[in-house]
DNA sequence: AATATGTGCAATTCAAAAGTTGCATATATA
DNA sequence: TATATATGCAACTTTTGAATTGCACATATT
């Protein structure tokens, strides 16, 4: 059963996971401390992650440091393309207010 | 209980609500028929898109048209932005490889 | 070689979410 | 006014996912 990505990012610990894989690779066993929940629960996560290729695994003797994919990442900012120009609308009508408040100051 | 965005888009379904929602406002009983799917189960699927006002309804006499609200959408695309800078990275290391070859066909 | 440490896998329990059915309410239309 | 249509809400069943427990395996350390 391959993971999806956005059921992956729906879980708010696995999205506390990627937030520290982002900025450094760590083993299941550290990210198990720094949350506070047993090393099987995060283990499960890192399984779900990794299944969707949003963490790689690299092995170093008996430890397995995981690291954060950006590529796997960008898929879902690909997806979000299609809604940017509902809200770049918006935005470029609240240009237009502004630009009508600031002519009317000007007058 | 108020609901998150994240488990929100996790839903195939209601991503697919979404992308239409996007392009025009509809009713449930037409979303219903699009999908091929239960009016009360898109019922569902509406009622957990508006708890998170990703969705906004609008009443029309007995109807009710449900529209895309861009501005919820948007929290996505600034949660994604941490992740950004990682990818940006990935290409950056690309641009230098890609300048190192126009170096070498220069030479 | 014996023991400790880091990890994954399988089985189980518990909670949440998806979908169905039935009903209530409001607004049209005949 | 009687009937049809559009919708939401509540109860129930089924499915899915999160967390725990116990075990197996590999790699260190003594």
């Amino acid at each position: 059963m391959k993971q999806d990505i956005f059921q992956a990012i729906a879980d708010p610990t696995r999205r506390a996971i990627l937030t520290l894989l982002a900025i450094q690779a760590l083993t299941p066993t550290i990210m198990a401390e720094r949350f506070d929940m047993s090393r099987q629960a995060v283990s499960k996560h890192i399984k779900v992650l990794q299944e969707c290729e949003l963490i790689k695994p690299k092995h170093a003797g008996r430890e397995i440091y995981y690291h954060f994919n950006p590529k796997k990442m960008k898929e879902f900012d690909n997806w979000l393309a299609q809604f940017r120009k509902n809200w770049e609308i918006q935005f470029n009508q609240l240009d237009k207010v502004l630009l009508t408040m600031k002519k009317s100051r000007l007058r």
